[in-house]
RNA sequence: GGCCCCGUCGUCUAGCGGCCUAGGACGCCGCCCUCUCAAGGCGGUAGCGCGGGUUCGAAUCCCGUCGGGGCUACCA
């Protein structure tokens, strides 16, 4: 009755375990593998696993196998797939094995129904699975009797209704075309599991005790397993070692090691992963997809935070040890399941800011010209032509106060979102003037008409000197001649003499908002020198007016 | 509700019975530098969730409690 449910061509466990053989590898080689469902969002918890899935198996020599777990046609999303590329091509995170290379694919779990038969079929002839035909509404009157008087909820013992039915009741359902689904006969008694986690230790938990559904309804045009019976086919067959997953999956071991069990399989090694989670107002919480931006892969790629500072980031929080290390090291170093923390940490964008800016700060100006302009191709096309025009400038901005010969370089960019804000007064198709009587300049607390008189005049002696001390001399000097004051404290001891009501300071933020469009910028002689001449009068001119 | 995981400064953590008057990093605050920022230098703020035990001695061990997270699907 059972074979006759099954294609007769095919084929039995033996097949696959001589298609799948052991692999040769050294001693402590670790097989470790990812599997993303297509929903069409990649979480970065997600790729916190995967980096550390990648590192574990390069460490020891072993592999790193992608799997897309698409046993859920309902959560599927189209373009699913180039997302994840995109994601995990901007880090940098190839897999050893996906569905281009490998011995052990298909890696698509939807492509594996022949083998997951296979061993559903073996199951039901051992009796270790069943038919059943509990409908929907008869699942959930089952459930709410459970709820009502208290029991624990689940198929198992007397509510498993299909569980030791007459053959004959199945046969009749079967004739009458009923759907059904493939339980798992679970052989729980009244224990406890044990089971070591490589993170955690010794772990204890209640045994599993239902017969869950590791075939999906025969109504389905596939006929697609459960995670839980793809896990022990898939993991089996390609050899995983060591199943690293999030936290969440801890309650499921004592099914799995069940599982495995019954299909006569060595169970793999696990490692639970503790969740990133957000800071919220009483506390913290996982991060939630549809609740925080920040748990999308593709916000940091938007935001233009650089992978490695990602990466570098994530890596710290998986071993502390690793943040505490500067970037090239940590990456370089090994990630250890022994030092990963068991409790959830915090995403803490600040954090990967300062991290982010440390990193750019040590890169070159044409590094990051390119990278952002790599990023704003994505982002923000409408600053690509101006970059690409502008290319001196550009090279000229970023050298300021930043180069090999540089002890302090500015740590003003943290991410290439950024550039515009930091960078964007440089380029005169991006620069917005103030006005002398606008909010910026009448914060100075200088008359009008003095900023006017002092900005001609800046312009009509103006000499671009090389030597920044002497430059700034031209301000110093003019500012004496308007009556501010050489030093910020003169004018503090007296306040009388100095009818222009400032000091070199707001002298020197005239010319700065002029220059620069803002109160706060890089150093004034660099961005003078990089703008040039021509530029520098330009802009001072129109202050004059 | 049941079961499981977790709990050290705001954050990431070190700590595995006496080296702890609890250390570091980031943040935050202050000072210095100074043409404004960003930096940098120096200094500071701040924590063992709570209650019982065990012990000469507990952040470290045990129990309880509270708090957070997770699982309890033909989702992964």
């Amino acid at each position: 009755m059972i074979d006759a449910l099954f294609p007769a061509d095919l084929p039995e466990p033996a097949h696959w375990e001589q298609r799948y053989p052991v692999r040769q590898l050294p001693q402590h080689a670790e097989v470790t593998r990812f599997g993303p469902s297509p929903t069409g969002f990649v979480h970065i918890g997600g790729l916190y696993v995967a980096m550390i899935d990648r590192d574990v198996a390069h460490r020891s020599g072993g592999s790193y196998v992608l799997r897309v777990e698409d046993t859920d046609q309902a959560r599927e999303v189209a373009g699913a797939a180039a997302q994840f590329d995109n994601a995990f091509n901007y880090f940098g995170l190839p897999a050893d094995e996906h569905d281009e290379s490998g011995d052990y694919g298909p890696y698509h779990q939807s492509r594996r129904e022949q083998i997951y038969l296979t061993y559903a079929r073996e199951l039901l002839r051992e009796g270790k699975a069943y038919l059943c035909f509990a409908t929907p509404e008869e699942l959930a009157d089952i459930r709410a009797r459970q709820d009502a008087t208290k029991m624990p909820p689940g198929y198992y013992a007397g509510w498993a209704l299909w569980r030791d039915r007459d053959p004959a009741e199945v046969r009749a359902k079967l004739d009458e075309g009923a759907p059904y689904v493939v339980r798992f006969r679970s052989p729980g008694v009244e224990a406890r599991a044990r089971f070591r986690d490589e993170i955690r230790g010794e772990l204890e938990h209640e045994d599993n005790r239902n017969d869950v559904v590791i075939l999906k309804s025969s109504a389905n045009e596939v006929r697609l397993p459960t995670y839980h019976f793809a896990h022990a086919v898939d993991d089996h067959l390609m050899r995983t070692t060591l199943v690293i997953r999030g936290e969440e999956w801890i309650s499921s071991v004592p099914l799995h090691l069940q599982l495995f069990a019954a299909l006569g399989f060595p169970a793999p090694r696990y490692a639970h992963i503790a969740p990133l989670m957000k800071q919220i107002p009483g506390g913290k919480r996982k991060l939630s997809k549809r609740k925080d931006s920040e748990a999308s892969v593709d916000f940091y790629i938007e935001q233009g935070f650089p992978a490695e500072a990602v990466l570098y980031y994530l890596r710290g929080l998986a071993n502390g040890r690793l943040a505490e290390v500067p970037l090239a090291e940590a990456l370089d170093s090994p990630i250890r399941l022994t030092e990963c923390g068991v409790a959830g940490p915090l995403v803490d964008l600040v954090k990967l800011e300062d991290i982010s800016a440390d990193h750019i700060a040590t890169l070159s100006g044409q590094q990051i010209l390119d990278a952002v302009r790599t990023w704003a191709a994505d982002h923000d096309p409408e600053l690509v032509p101006v970059l690409d025009a502008r290319r001196d400038l550009a090279l000229a901005a970023l050298a300021v106060e930043r180069g090999a010969d540089v002890p302090n370089p500015r740590k003003d960019l943290r991410k290439w979102s950024g550039f515009r804000e930091a960078y964007g007064f440089f380029f005169p198709e991006l620069f917005t003037p103030q006005d002398v009587t606008g909010e910026q300049f009448t914060q100075l607390g200088v008359a009008p008409d003095l900023v006017r008189a002092f900005a001609a005049d800046f312009a009509e002696a103006y000499q671009p000197l090389e030597d920044s001390g002497e430059w700034f001399n031209q301000i110093r000097e003019l500012a004496t001649k308007h009556g501010f004051a050489a030093k910020p404290k003169d004018l503090k001891q007296n306040p009388e003499a100095y009818p222009a009501g400032g000091s070199i300071r707001e002298a020197s933020q005239i010319i700065r908002l002029a220059l620069t469009g803002a109160t706060r910028s890089p150093d004034l002689h660099a961005v003078a020198t990089a703008l040039g001449t021509d530029e520098v009068l330009r802009r001072v001119r129109a202050v004059a007016g």
